[in-house]
DNA sequence: GTCTATAGGCGGATAGAC
DNA sequence: GTCTATCCGCCTATAGAC
């Protein structure tokens, strides 16, 4: 019903009737078998009607769950927001706070490992927007925003430490920001340069470039051995934000992990 | 114009019978409509059905120009893949043929240039493939590779004449390279270093990268400037390739143009 | 919450007259 | 080459019985 955040479990909640928990598993599988017609034949091919089919439903029982084809769309937007904002901070807490490098390699990993393991999540948050239009700001914006503010956040707080210095990069000293960085710096961390922000997002920028070529692009068919060239892409990126060069991961045999 | 097979015009030709000049007068009017159909409503939204709406013909009429809408699909490809090729060479050629450096910054810019100046054909090619299905290599290869053959060249004429030294690259001594980049290799340069061409794709990647967040997503709601910003990435990118650094343009007011 | 039935729309593609 | 007419499929969404 509310849209912000329809259908998530409150975290420390009573035990749940046996009604919502059914109703919970129900919008579960729903999505489940949306997020897999996203992946087999592309976002736009998103059906219902093929949704209720699959789970020998009335189509018309599913519009007690998603009041209509957008809403569940932008169901699957959020959650693939969260998820791979999720697998960021997570590969981030692998590492010591104070290894900056290190976590910024890591990050750029789990980017890569999420957008193999989730092409269909992928595709519909980082691919041409959906045919019918795509997801209001108004309730993705928070997911994404938590997704953008990894990055954002490690390069800070590595340049903060001193080990990484805006000052070896390319990026001009001053930056005009846009409306939704400037929420997004409001928000938590304050005085957030907006230089360290445009030097961070190009770099995230590029890592994404890459993952995007690999995944719909000709990428691999180009070159099979993507993995030796992403590690050498985040290397390069992590040079051009200025990292201390003796910090950056090398690639011999050591994956980092 | 369109280059392959069915709609091809030859160059050096008597001209044409009314008929025939009338005959691809239609198809590039159904092209354009596609085109702007691509832009407005996404991929996927191109429909025969439409286009003979606002054509005022029968929508069965259309199948006399494309036996099936794959096949319009396929044309609009084509031709993109022809389009930016041509922007890329055009603007190699404005730079005299030892200035490497030059070169390469110049068809960097050429490929945002023309990316912001077309984006519906920028999303069809470079785009979350088509719901259908996405282009047959058969037909789309030619022209595909001829875009990507671009920034090979000049990387490798760089490199062959010491404007550029592979060896401050982070991209490992040997790589594995796919069927379709061996095909490319085999082509036209003969003994095109494999390793050349993983960095000058990674590179190519990389600054691709850049524009989808630009004209996808929401790069441009994050910094303003991105004009500056492309600039410095443009900087990296070939920081990152060994381009020796005296030859990389710098900022200023300077748009080395 | 689930069903049947249905309204009203879209699209691709073909047959056959002119 | 263009038309009309038509087949057949797909879809979102709603109404109303149970």
């Amino acid at each position: 019903m509310s849209s912000s955040a329809p259908h998530a479990v409150p975290a420390g909640s009573p035990p749940l009737s046996r009604r919502d928990a059914r109703r919970l598993a129900t919008i579960a599988e729903i999505k489940t078998i949306a997020r897999r017609q996203l992946a087999e034949h592309g976002p736009g091919a998103v059906s219902l009607r093929e949704i209720s089919r699959e789970m020998r439903m009335a189509s018309s029982a599913l519009y007690r769950y998603f009041a209509s084809h957008d809403e569940l769309i932008n169901a699957l937007c959020v959650d693939a927001y969260d998820s791979v904002a999720d697998a960021l901070a997570a590969a981030r807490d692998t590492r010591p706070a104070d290894d900056h490098a290190g976590r910024w390699w890591q990050i750029c990993h789990a980017y890569r490992r999420w957008s193999l393991d989730h092409r269909p999540d992928f595709a519909l948050i980082f691919g041409t927007p959906v045919p019918g239009h795509h997801a209001p700001a108004s309730t993705t914006g928070p997911a994404a925003g938590r997704f953008a503010a990894v990055p954002l956040d490690v390069y800070a707080r590595a340049v903060d430490a001193g080990a990484a210095d805006p000052d070896r990069t390319q990026v001009p000293p001053t930056l005009e920001i846009g409306d939704l960085l400037r929420d997004l710096l409001d928000a938590d961390p304050p005085d957030y340069p907006p230089r360290l922000a445009g030097i961070a997002l190009t770099a995230w920028a590029s890592v994404l470039g890459f993952l995007i070529t690999e995944i719909f692009g000709s990428l691999t068919r180009l070159v099979t051995d993507t993995d030796q060239l992403f590690q050498a892409h985040v290397r390069t990126v992590m040079t051009g934000m200025g990292f201390q060069p003796t910090l950056i991961p090398t690639g011999d045999t050591n994956r980092h992990r």
